[in-house]
DNA sequence: ATAGCTGCAAATGCTTTGCAAGGCC
DNA sequence: GGCCTTGCAAAGCATTTGCAGCTAT
């Protein structure tokens, strides 16, 4: 009977706050709404503040920033870096690897198990490996020699 | 007969540099023989920078970003993205890949075939791979229960 | 001589920070 | 009410750029 509506959305939003420890504010829920709505996204931070003035959220784009890392830190989003100037994140939090489109600046996930690391190095003396990632980096094609 | 001097090391970076349709210009050269003088190195603008200082070259950073940017566009070196504010430059441009170090910032490579990717997924329509970045973050290891 | 380079410093773009006002418990 | 957050704008960094003077060919 209850519709799947904003406000049973901002609730599950907020229960996923208070579990990492984060109060749930109006800026953090109205952002984690955005970001965990749908499914997997890739965005920067002013991506994402654009979206939330878009849905008519106000946030300033401190905030946005100053969220994205606290999310990072609770494990609710993953930081890439694939680019230089620029920090991208990703709501998929789980093992999987990426696409990234030199040419458009575009990352999207390799779908599930397209990628498969074999022969691990083990970690040098005193370390232990955090994470792996592996970046394929594609580009537009040159027209196929069809002319 | 010849010694392995700096007047031998700087012909080599001109040729180099003449090879890639670079002219072949002091701090060009300085550059070139700072990188490409040992072995392979991983560094960022700055402390490149801070090499040719300390080896009583002058040059500013701006060319040394200049520079930097020509040697990777010549193919001279490769530029890897692990850390978001900053560029890491590597003089090895074959297929390798790299551990990163979290806690440090420091970028190495991962020992020869050290890693290999099985499996990979196939470009999306229109594009091309252009490249494959492994890359293994690690950390401090906590120390072992051994106390 | 001339086209290409270099250096300086200002500009840029992303991200962080300081501090006063506001919101959650 | 108290403490954590937010927002604004300024500060901070790494990197890029404009332009006058210099340099390799």
């Amino acid at each position: 009977m209850s519709r799947p509506d904003s406000t049973t959305r901002m609730n599950d939003a907020a229960a996923r706050l208070r579990a990492v420890g984060l109060r749930p504010t109006k800026q953090r829920i109205a952002l984690a709404d955005l970001l965990f709505g749908g499914g997997d996204r890739h965005f920067t931070a002013e991506q994402l503040h654009a979206d939330a003035l878009a849905a008519r959220k106000r946030v300033s784009l401190a905030t946005v920033y100053n969220t994205l890392h606290q999310f990072v830190g609770a494990g609710l989003l993953r930081e890439i870096s694939v680019a230089q100037g620029r920090s991208w994140f990703d709501t998929n939090t789980g093992t999987h690897h990426h696409f990234y489109h030199v040419d458009h600046g575009e990352l999207r996930d390799i779908p599930g198990g397209g990628v498969t690391v074999a022969s691990l190095p083990s970690a040098p003396e005193g370390t232990q490996i955090e994470r792996i990632d592996v970046v394929v980096r594609i580009r537009n094609a040159p027209r196929q020699a069809a002319d």
